[in-house]
DNA sequence: ATAAAAATTTAGACAAAGCTAAAAATACAT
DNA sequence: ATGTATTTTTAGCTTTGTCTAAATTTTTAT
């Protein structure tokens, strides 16, 4: 697979993750930063490989060679991010381009390596789920604080939006992962919410609520 | 600069190590495993980019910012070399094509803080010497077994054939790098030399004398 | 010195991955 | 339901890095 062709079948699987139905060329083409009709050349590429189902205007989805690639992927940039993090002391929020890169660095032994010595780490520095070599990974129940109701007790465990901006905003108010929290109360008004972290009350904003996740009992 | 331009300045820089004149097309293809006809093409581009210095079926060598160049990948390839058998446990004698794909990853504060964790290290687990980030590295009085005369001890410290079965053979004979050793006797007939390593003698053949580097004193 | 051999470059083609502009198919609004 | 808007695809072109075959330059041997 070229380096192309693994962005491409990341993107997808990304994409489909949230809408469990075929993904379109546009969604794509933004998601890749490119243009629609260059998505079409490549998704005839990875059709002929076997790596997405796909039906002219119809969209496209990844078949179970195409998961399983996808998944190998994720694999590895999420123990790379842990490696960047634990090991080199990267902060959060500079780790993202440089796993971009890692993730595509082809040896086998490497990554099983690698997770070794991080100790096989079950999530990334987000809170995001690590896929074991077989491709299996814990689907920890997460939630948005937006979704979530007054009184639920959970731990920040990952954000939606991974923006630079968005982590170092979080860092600034010492919001960190791992940080155990309390929804106090929800304004109708505007969707804040006040949060207690560590006995201390913090006020979050409707965009900021609906883009941490929280692990919550069940 | 794109990766393939890496590689081909790369094999330029060792080749150019040796016989510190202008490297010949035909010395580059082989090298690289690829054409005579799309090396002088890379070298245009590479000259264009003021890299290279090149005249017409006159050969090329590096410029200065090339050198630089080199160094640098020189630099990230051997460091993680040392990440792979130092904090890996990779052997000896499999590091290097991973290495290949890792020395192209692009960030300069992922190399740095590598170096930092490694213990800024002098030399890679081949004993090859590894460029600060300034483009400086100690350069130890190498010499190959076959250049040495009888009586000389030195301290084994790199090969020049990098190839899988002669690392293999070096570990089946117990030889392995910072082992100290002496030159016991040279025969004339053949070339082979008796070494006397750990109190113990074992006589090589001439082509592993000439594939050995000794640190000699001075 | 000059002809043959070897090395190097040029010319023209190809595959990968992208683009623009135009055509075709699908979806939406009234 | 039918015309417009949107989405998707096609066609043709560009760049990067490679190749083969032919031409050219340099080297070598007599």
């Amino acid at each position: 697979m070229t380096l192309s062709e693994e962005d491409y079948i990341k993107a997808i699987y990304h994409l489909s993750s949230f809408t469990n139905a075929t993904v379109a060329t546009n969604a794509i083409a933004e998601q890749m930063e490119t243009k629609p009709s260059s998505v079409t050349d490549m998704i005839k590429k990875l059709s002929d490989k076997d790596l997405v189902f796909y039906k002219k205007y119809k969209g496209v989805s990844l078949t179970d060679k195409g998961t399983a690639c996808a998944l190998g992927i994720i694999r590895k940039h999420r123990l790379w991010e842990v490696f960047l993090v634990d090991t080199l002391d990267f902060s959060w929020d500079e780790v993202h381009a440089v796993a971009e890169q890692l993730e595509h660095i082809k040896s086998e032994q490497l990554i099983d390596k690698l997770e070794v010595f991080l100790g096989s780490p079950e999530v990334d520095p987000h809170g995001d789920p690590i896929p074991s070599k077989e491709g299996k990974f814990i689907t920890s129940v997460k939630r948005l604080i937006s979704e979530l109701s007054v009184g639920i007790v959970g731990i920040c465990v990952g954000v939606n939006d991974s923006s630079v901006a968005f982590l170092k905003f979080l860092d600034k108010n010492g919001i960190a992962l791992g940080d155990k929290m309390e929804i106090v109360d929800k304004e109708e008004f505007d969707g804040s919410v006040l949060l207690k972290i560590k006995e201390q009350e913090l006020r979050i904003s409707s965009q900021i609520a609906a883009n941490l996740y929280l692990e919550v009992g069940e």
